[in-house]
Order: C-alpha cells, then structure tokens, then sequence
DNA sequence: CGTGTGTTTGACATACCTCAAAGTCTGTGG
DNA sequence: CCACAGACTTTGAGGTATGTCAAACACACG
C-alpha cells in the first residue's frame, strides 16, 4: 500500500488525543464508549467492578497499549479504565476501526496480538491470584510492572523503577486488602527484596525477587510491547 | 466468495478430526503444539501450571469454541487444554490458518470473537476468584456451565445439567481446595439451592443461585456460543 | 482382589481479613 | 499563614474463612 492510502485511512480512523489525569475515568462501566484507545503516554489500570462494589484490576497498561475493543455482540461488562498518572492516549471511533480491519491486515495482526497478549497476562495474573501466597502476588506483579516499564529484566541491585500505584490499587490487583498489601511491603523491606513508596520501587535483591515471583524462563514476552 | 472457492480453502487448511477420552491432554504445557482447535463435541478445560506444580484453570469449552491460538511472538507459557469427558475436536494447523483470515473476513472476525469472548470470561472468573467467598465463586462457576451447556439461563426448578467436572477440577477453576469445595457444596445442598454429583447439577433453587452468583443482569453473552 | 481416583468428614492450623486508631502529606479555603 | 478535609499509609488486636493433615468410604478398573 503506498504511503497516501495509508495517510488518507489513517485519517478516516479520525483519531483524537485525549489527557487524563490521575484518577479520571478514560470510560466507565455502564456506558458503552464505542471507542478503541492506543495509550501515548503515562499509565492507566483496566477495572472490573461486582455488584457489591468490589473491584479487581485486570491489567495495568503504558505506552503502546491498544485497549477499549471488544468485538460485536459482547459487551464489556463494568469495565472501566482509570488513569494512574498523566496519560494521554489516541481515541478513535471503533466502528471505524473495523472498517479498515480487513484492508488491513497489518493493523489487523496488531489487534489481534493486543488481544493476545491481554489473554495471557489476565490468565497470568488469574493464574497467581487463584494459586499461591500474597507475598507470591505481589512479587509477581511487581515483576510484571517492572518488565512493562523498562521493556526488559531488570538484573542491577538498586535499580529504581517509576510505578505510579497506590497501596490499594495493588489490592485490587492482587485480591488483597490494602491493609494486608502494606504488612507485605513492611516484611519485603524488612527482608531486603525491595522497598516500594512514592510510586517507586527500588530493587534491593532482583534475584530473590525473581525467586519469589515463580516466574519461568522465557515468561515476559507478552509484558513487553513492541 | 463462491462456494467452491470456500470449499477450496476449506481443503486447505488441512483440517484433522481427533478424539480424547477423559483426562487426556489435547495439548501440554510445554510443547508448542501449532495448532488451532475447535470442538466438535464434548467438554475441557484450558489450565495453566505454576512452577511448584500448583495448577489454574482459565475455561471450560465445549462445542463451537475454538481455542490453542496465539498470535506469533506469544508463547503460551505453562498452558495446557484438558479433556474432561469423550473430546473430538477438530485440528489445523495455525500456520495454514494465518494464511487464510486476511482472505476471509468472516474467518476473521470469528478469531476475533473467540478471542474477545476468551477475555472475557477469564477476566470475570479473575474477578470473582480475586474477590468472593468461596460460595460465590462455585454459584458463579456454576452459572457460567449452564449456560454454556443449555445455551440459555435456566430457571425452572430441579432443571439437571450434565457437567463433567470433579470437584477437584472446581478448585482448580475457583482457587480453592477440593476438601473446602466439597464443604461448600455440601452447603448447598443443605440449604436447599442445588446438588451437584456424579456429573449432574441439579437446579433446587435457581433464583437463590443467581443472587449467590452476584450475576448483572445483561451478564451471559459471552457464555453462549453463536 | 488390589490399586487408584474421587468423595466425605473431623480436628486443627493459619493466612488473611476486619475493625480501630493514629500518622503523614497534599491541597483548599478562610 | 493556619485550619481543615481527604487520600494514603502504618500499626495493633482479634476474628474467621479457608487450608492442612489424617482417615475412611465408594467405586471403577484391570
């Protein structure tokens, strides 16, 4: 395809840049956006909420990040996607999107990998919620988030890495109260794994942290974008 | 697309019928199988093992789903597709499907579907698994079977199910031990909302199992098949 | 007739939750 | 500049849902 189709389709796509700070909704659970996002910048959480309130965050997700589509005919249930710091993200009309899905098969492999990788990541994240011990959870988490950030695995004692979450949204992602993630974090700063605080977490012992964490060899790929 | 074209392109992807009897894996956690599966008939289960042998399941499937695909450069870490009764399943090669979905729009959106139906019941079961009771989760588990294997909610009163599961296998799907599953069927039986043994589910009470289950109301779609 | 897999039950242990309270920090309005 | 409210964190005491260990039973299979 020569370069002007691909500049005319990227405009029928009718994308806008959106900002959203900390905190904000990008969409809620009950409305129906119609909107697919690729995210620009910054960090935002995908949340799934119960009837009685209770909320589990299946995904954290940074730049690269396609999310918001579902295909017809599913709606995506109290899903809701909630900025964690700054982040600006590139919104385009679904509908459109699917237009060009299928002249496309370039931008089509790439929603397709998108829905792969969330696949494999929520089955991940089910995976250690369902089977094994909080400190487990979190050590894994952590170690997901870490590999999102710097696109690799972080092996230097004292490395420091940017996370901007809160005590309770590693709750939500974990199963855990936010009371029970605190005494976590307390026993692997007392232990010398890590320290989290601030939205930053400093790698005391990436080893011991890989230990905890029951990751396998080759596990990371679906973490990283691109 | 004329008939005989299709039929053509059927041929092609070199399509192959294979049955499994209960217990028998379709495909194991560390072999990259290559393939693309769907079923004809019969139920299983797609799990994930953790290092330390602990094992989750993600879903049970039964006839119409399609599963074992993952986009290229995903490898499907410690996944392995189970089967819990007499499975025949029909086998092409990935490869030969890749070929086919930017020719076939149809095929494609199929993949998609199946694809965006994956997440979402895993995301639902993560949610439930993160943060109900153990009676909530089996309810909800529960919910989930029937519809998948009546196609519809059920609500008459002492409605039977078949669903080839041991309780074993209910804990592995809800992050619970057999023992305590056990516990909370017995529970259920006592307090009059369903029976579940040698197979069968008997419905005693299906409103009071819908309220247990914490289910919206719109809640189902992606259970059904078509 | 043994062996294995699944179920059932009891006694006990514990990881995690709940409730309560105080501390820190940020932003806001007077 | 101070007072206050609101988010987030920290810690303690005590409760409970769920896990662990142990044993017996039922049933299918060879």
């Amino acid at each position: 395809m020569k370069t002007e189709d691909e500049l005319r389709d990227l405009q029928m796509l009718q994308y806008r840049i959106k900002s959203f700070s900390a905190g904000k909704l990008i969409y809620g659970p009950h409305e129906p956006h119609g909107f697919v996002y690729n995210i620009v910048s910054g960090w935002l959480a995908i949340s799934h909420d119960l009837l009685d309130g209770q909320r589990q965050i299946s995904q954290f997700l940074t730049k690269g990040a396609l999310f918001g589509f579902r295909p017809e005919g599913l709606v995506t249930n109290g899903q809701s996607a909630v900025a964690l710091d700054e982040v600006t993200v590139c919104a385009m009309p679904a509908a459109n999107l699917s237009v060009l899905l299928n002249s496309h098969p370039k931008l089509n492999r790439r929603l397709v990998w998108m829905m792969g990788r969330e696949s494999l990541i929520t089955e991940n994240r089910l995976a250690f919620v369902g089977q094994t011990s909080a400190l487990t959870r979190i050590a894994n988490l952590f170690m997901e988030l870490t590999v999102m950030a710097t696109r690799k695995l972080v092996h230097v004692v004292g490395s420091k890495v940017r996370l901007p979450l809160t005590q309770s949204q590693i709750a939500d992602a974990t199963g855990l109260t936010a009371i029970h993630v605190n005494r976590m974090l307390r026993k692997l700063r007392e232990d010398r794994v890590l320290d989290f605080h601030d939205g930053v977490l400093t790698l005391m012992n990436p080893d011991a942290l890989k230990t905890l964490a029951q990751l396998g060899e080759e596990i990371g790929d679906a973490w990283v974008i691109d």
